[in-house]
DNA sequence: CATAAATCCTGTAGCTACTACAGGTTCAAG
DNA sequence: CTTGAACCTGTAGTAGCTACAGGATTTATG
């Protein structure tokens, strides 16, 4: 029987993961992924588990995830004691980050379709935009 | 009659435009706001249009436009020759910006809220947050 | 007027999350 | 065995600040 550790090359890494290469090596120097095994010549040479750990760590960020929130995360999942009460718990903390976010994004909406609006309204006189920021 | 040139500090300008005193340097250095006269020992010195300026900036910053994006709006203001349509046009694609990053972060926070209910029903299995994310 | 404390000066390093080189080595295909 | 692609390292750059260190100046107080 043959060993089933089927290695792959950091760019081949970067396709299945969707994760650039370059960021790859930065993770690893941050800490978030491990020193994976080097050939003779010093190539890195991962495994599913990587990949795995990987698109894991790219999923969390386009939940917008911070990389310091998404270690502490893996923190959890690496020793395996990990309860899900305490996963939910940084969830719903994440949630209202995002949820804070929304309200101010859309209060600058507000503001600035405001500032829009009356713009149109106005007359050969100052910009109202800038009247309204400069003044 | 005595000139009505009434210099402050920088200390004095962050604390009355509600800017950090070291971020009116950083605006200075990338050409944000321009050099201020200085006092013999080289101190800056800084007027009601510095003031006026940097308030502007604090502004359009609140609003989420980035330094690169107010640079260009301070350029037509310098010039004097800006056009309401300019202002406006360039307001109304920042207010396009800010509707995109609300739709991302509402789709990311229903896609939170999801995860999060589901964990609520969780039994004792694995945590349902890390299989959606890992598994 | 002297001194102490506060503020200012410069330049540089740090932060997040990457990305992009330069200059050299190794690997895989033909 | 050669060529070219991919890899290696370390460093520097991006945005938008913030925070020093180490020294000079200004302001307030006695």
């Amino acid at each position: 029987m043959g060993t089933n550790l089927k290695h792959i090359s950091r760019g081949v890494l970067a396709q299945k993961s969707a994760v650039n290469s370059e960021t790859i090596r930065y993770y690893e120097k941050i800490g978030l992924m491990p020193h994976p095994m080097r050939s003779g010549g010093g190539h890195r040479l991962y495994n599913d588990d990587h990949l795995k750990r990987l698109v894991f760590i790219r999923r969390c960020r386009e939940l917008g995830f911070s990389l310091e929130e998404i270690k502490n995360l893996l923190g959890l999942v690496d020793t395996g004691e990990y309860s899900c009460d305490e996963v939910r718990l940084r969830t719903e903390a994440h949630l209202k980050d995002v949820q804070h976010k929304v309200r101010d994004l859309k209060k600058m909406e507000s503001m600035l379709k405001d500032m829009v609006s009356e713009c149109q309204n106005g007359k050969l006189s100052n910009c109202p935009i800038v009247e309204a920021l400069y003044g």
